[in-house]
DNA sequence: TTTTACACTTTGTCTAGGACAAACTATTGA
DNA sequence: TCAATAGTTTGTCCTAGACAAAGTGTAAAA
């Protein structure tokens, strides 16, 4: 009567793909999930806890031969000495103890608080502190808090949708009611197909309508073919794209040289986010920003650029 | 040198599972698409384009041995006959030559202005005949116009970023700013696993807030189990889960009865959307909202049951 | 004539194990 | 210490068979 799921459920909740689930089996014995009446695999709610905190620490460059046998416990302990990011904020007090705040609300379920707090931090802060400061590292411990297990998955969804609101409110505000055609650069931001992490595109949005930027935002995952023709459509001076962790690397890189080879040569692709293989292997003729507050710097650069 | 895509890429931009794309070629001899040097399929884009076409289809209940050797000229029209929704906008002059206004400034490109129309409209009619009146058909009118090829791929991305910064704003106003834990009913918003669009959960939401409820949502596609611990967490009267028509019916049911297996008896399940089964083949214990405007009815009747 | 029951057909997803390139690691030689 | 080479690991693709669930059609009963 214990509850398990199907292969198709559990490459849903995992992001592991069913053949990549069935090779593991056949090569590691691990997931070793039941069968059911119809000799279908059958995982439990146990293996796909193990099989999303393995994705994770994939995800940060570990590979599958040497810790699938790790138990969870090990595992998750892994996940945290492996983030030195976390392990910093840890230690400038003060500081962290407002993000441990913002945590502490999910956990609470207090959404209404939570929204509540953020806007005020906003108002305080200033939108681009705020961004960079505040959000930049509170997603990193979220993320951290739900590899671990400390943070449900629901938990999380909370914590999106809130700042989700807050953040588009505040863009709202300050696009311009009838931004001038004129207005440069055209930015077109959006994520590959792959991708469904929207926030740091909003967060990105942000900070370049607070620069003056034209933004057009397609929302995320829209096949490369399509940001191609919207770029033409809306004459895009840069491509903008974001992308998490938890993307293929494979598909990054993939995706950035497709798009270079069909976009113009006068539209620039800048690419942000967290995805390892933008620092380890950047890839030619892409503008990668390591992170947000690099915006500002790179926007200098592009004007400059712009005036010859 | 002609543009061709992998497997994976495939599933991705139709929809349709590589599974079912060898199937299909194995049964129907469509897609057959050219092979690679490794000997992998390499799909056209005219074979995307007509698989996209015939996804759609078979989302609308058409079955795939029937239409699966039309040209795409055919299955196009095809579609648009079997729409029945579009073709009374069609007739109704006044009101479809503002709804098919929107639709031209998605074609044109014209981001900011499509969006300050919505907000004008917005302000003029009122929060709720806005969604009911004008969003919802004419998210049809984009829907369709989007399986014609009229409508290309981030033109409808626009469209819904577009729509989602109005309805977002409008929501953020609305909300109580300390909502009282005691108010009622407490609705959980959300999505299943496989369901991605979250307009149709955005306009609920806002229907919801109109009338006084007391809104949650966690975005979309939620895990069950995680609905579940939401819903007791923030111990829900109501769970309310969008759906539309291009899910899968099967799992729409699964989901449903699963959901409705692990939930307490108190908490009610309301279910809205395009999904067809929920029309044809509509399950016990969940209530069925075929469209939003029920909901303001739906929820009179929670209220008298409340009272009892 | 409409409804119910049963058989037949269609369809999507699962199964298995083999193959191979790309990514990663270790070893060698300069 | 670094670069080139050889070996190992890993994910995704391949083929082809099986089967249940859903849909369709036909015949008997109401």
């Amino acid at each position: 009567m214990a509850i398990s799921i199907s292969i198709s459920a559990a490459e849903r909740d995992t992001g592991l793909s069913k053949d990549a689930l069935r090779v593991w089996e056949r090569r590691y014995g691990f997931p070793a999930p039941m069968r059911d009446s119809l000799g279908e695999r059958a995982y439990s709610l146990e293996q796909v806890e193990k099989l999303r905190v393995l994705k994770r620490l994939l995800d940060q460059g570990h590979r599958p031969g040497k810790i699938i046998h790790y138990s969870v416990q090990e595992l998750q302990q892994l996940a945290q000495e492996s983030v030195p990011a976390i392990k910093m904020a840890a230690e400038s007090g003060a500081e962290n103890a407002e993000l441990q705040g913002f945590v502490d609300l999910c956990k609470a379920h207090q959404a209404e608080t939570l929204r509540h707090n953020l806007a005020q931090s906003l108002s305080r802060m200033g939108l681009e502190r705020f961004i960079v400061e505040l959000m930049a590292p509170l997603n990193q411990l979220v993320g951290e808090a739900w590899a671990n297990g400390t943070l449900q998955i629901f938990e999380e969804h909370l914590y999106t949708e809130s700042v989700q609101a807050v953040l588009r409110t505040a863009i709202s505000m300050l696009q311009r009611p009838h931004a001038a055609e004129s207005i440069r650069p055209r930015i077109l931001l959006t994520t590959l197909p792959q991708e469904q992490h929207g926030l740091g595109l909003l967060m990105a949005e942000a900070i370049f309508v607070l620069e003056g930027a034209n933004c057009i935002s397609l929302g995320v995952q829209t096949p490369i073919m399509e940001i191609v023709n919207a770029a033409n459509a809306q004459r895009a001076d840069i491509v903008a794209l974001s992308f998490s962790q938890a993307m293929n690397p494979r598909q990054v890189l993939q995706g950035l040289e497709d798009l270079r080879k069909k976009l113009p040569v006068t539209t620039e692709i800048w690419a942000g986010g967290h995805s390892p293989v933008l620092a380890r292997r950047p890839p030619q003729s892409v503008y990668v920003l390591p992170n947000l507050a690099d915006i500002h710097t790179r926007l200098s650069e592009w004007h400059a650029r712009d005036q010859k």
